[in-house]
DNA sequence: GGCTAAACGAGACGGTACGTCGCGTCTTGAG
DNA sequence: CTCAAGACGCGACGTACCGTCTCGTTTAGCC
């Protein structure tokens, strides 16, 4: 049975982990993405350069794992309706959204996508997980008799989130109405997907 | 008679700006852009970099001036119906989306919503041109009477443009498909608009 | 009869030449030698950059012709003796070297021997005419009776001014006892020639 | 007992140190000083500019450590006479000014005057040195008597080196009778020192 | 309790790009 | 042909950040 690690020598102290998540979301929020360096992260948390680079490889890992830190994404509970489960997933990815700011969203982005490591797990955890979620709502619907045929999810997902994306990352639209957002993407493609489905 | 301003010494070269914007597009296509720099641009179009410092005030200015130049973005032909209308908005910026690579559009996306003044700049001139022609194409229809009332046009803006940009920035889907994600959309948010108004 | 120079065009205009020289000599004076830009000398003159470069070939020319303006350098009148022509000379370099500050001689020196052509003229010229003045008065004591043989000029020309130059230049020396410093010295070198010479 | 230094972090590496000094020097001799650049001096000595500029503020600063760093600058050996060991100043002084090319004597002393605190770092290492051997040396002759009274060392300072300088960085004199000056001057100031003291 | 090995804060290191500045040249329109 | 204004190519400057590498010290587990 192999051991993870050999556990001999000084331990991590997690309250360095803890110290680095904390000042790297501190400076985010103070200075924004472009501004955030790995020195003044380092200097904020009280620990040295080393102890970042010990964790992570690069200052986007980093990032990464300060800000995309719980990803839960479980598909919500059965609402009784595609359109209601739909809502729920708009719900939910809407307020994981609302989160971060918008500058650090896009920051985040460009630099997974200008990383070919970065951007197959971003792809292979957070975009997975949405792709599973409206699986199973589509699914649940199959059961239900509402859908005769299962549509192509990645259309689906795409009518769905797209809009929500959009409105915080290129209109930097109004937080207070992506409730109304959320409801009317929601009502518009489980109709869609019953009507013509 | 106010002049814009007084012509004195020697006036800016315009063939400077062009290879300057020719340069700077040559190199985002070749080696991408995080690896694109200042010096670069200056070697490869034969000029000073003082000549684009004159110019633009950062290097963020610059790429913005010479990937986000020529946006016409008119309103497209009145096809005879919202549904043609809103297909013909689709394939219009699908097209656009579709020439620049997509670590431009992130590398692009978070430096305009990592400065304020370059992100004024860009609600100002691109997401106006798009709210302008959304709103065209919704007082066509009611002009025709398929639509009893005005909807609301960011709304409709987000529903429609959405999933394309979600498409292609963060599911990096297949430029293939675009068309029938295009059409498909447009006939969601056609049918939900002349439904529910 | 050829006249030097095709008189056609617009003649230059001479005030031009003094505001040069002006706004150089109060630029040297205000920033020293090392902060003085072309740039800065045109704006304070007045006048465009072309002007200045129609008349020097470079910054240094300018500012050797702005400083080393009036270079008389006759051999003193006859004194009488050795003694008295020699003290004669150091008096006169020494108010020479006093008008400009230290900082500027030695940018001055720098420059003039950093560049071939400025150097070749510089010693055509100023230490040329240095050494003919030595020549000269050592001619007159010869004549005198004072000195049986003709001493080696350039030896006597380095320890005379030498002890001046380096007084200002190298030390940094208090002005006040200049004059004491140049007679001290023609003294001793007149001693030194009439004795063992 | 104070420490000078907390000796925190890594420390300096004195290879670094060695190797801008020694890459300054080659480069010198190399392209002479107006054609030093700091990029050069980093790259030959194969290290970043960061190291440099973490030990020096300035350019000037680096190459006035590597070029008037060995000053040793001792009081010669009682020679038994106040002539012989004037000579033996001069002869020393003019080894070491023969050492450098003469554009980086000007370069140097151009940038040292042109800077308040080099200016006084100058005065008070190398001058002082001087100005201390030559008060030794003339301690030596009271105690003698050769001398009866104290005469002004820097009167003395300037006579006995001030030719030397002068013959080489204005004159451009031949080295070869360098030599020959140096005995004439210190015979001469010997002489003008007994007679007259 | 002592030994070993890794983690720790601090900060120096090589490298790369940035944005600025100065030089000497060139290009306007006006005189 | 000259002038004032100012853009141009070039190249060096000094700064900032990245990810790596020593330092000397601290902290655990195993003998």
């Amino acid at each position: 049975m192999p051991e993870p690690k050999q556990a001999v020598g000084r331990p991590r102290d997690s309250r360095v982990d803890h110290a680095i998540a904390g000042a790297t979301r501190e400076l985010l929020a103070e200075r924004g993405y472009a501004k955030l360096t790995v020195d003044a992260v380092a200097s904020r948390a009280g620990i040295g350069k080393a102890a970042i680079y010990r964790r992570f490889a690069t200052k986007q890992e980093m990032i990464f794992a300060a800000t995309v830190h719980d990803m839960e994404e479980q598909p919500p509970p059965d609402s009784g309706s595609l359109r209601g489960d739909l809502e729920a997933v708009c719900e939910v990815i809407a307020k994981q959204l609302s989160t971060a700011p918008p500058d650090v969203l896009h920051g985040l982005l460009a630099d997974i996508h200008g990383d070919k490591a970065l951007g197959a797990r971003f792809s292979g955890t957070f975009i997975e997980r949405e792709r599973f979620v409206i699986d199973t709502v589509l699914e649940r619907a199959l059961e239900r008799g509402e859908l005769a045929a299962k549509p192509d999810a990645a259309i689906v997902h795409a009518q769905l989130l797209g809009p929500i994306f959009y409105w915080i990352l290129i209109l930097i639209g109004d937080h207070g109405r992506l409730a109304d957002l959320g409801r009317s993407v929601a009502a518009m493609v489980a109709d869609s997907l019953t009507a013509s489905g």
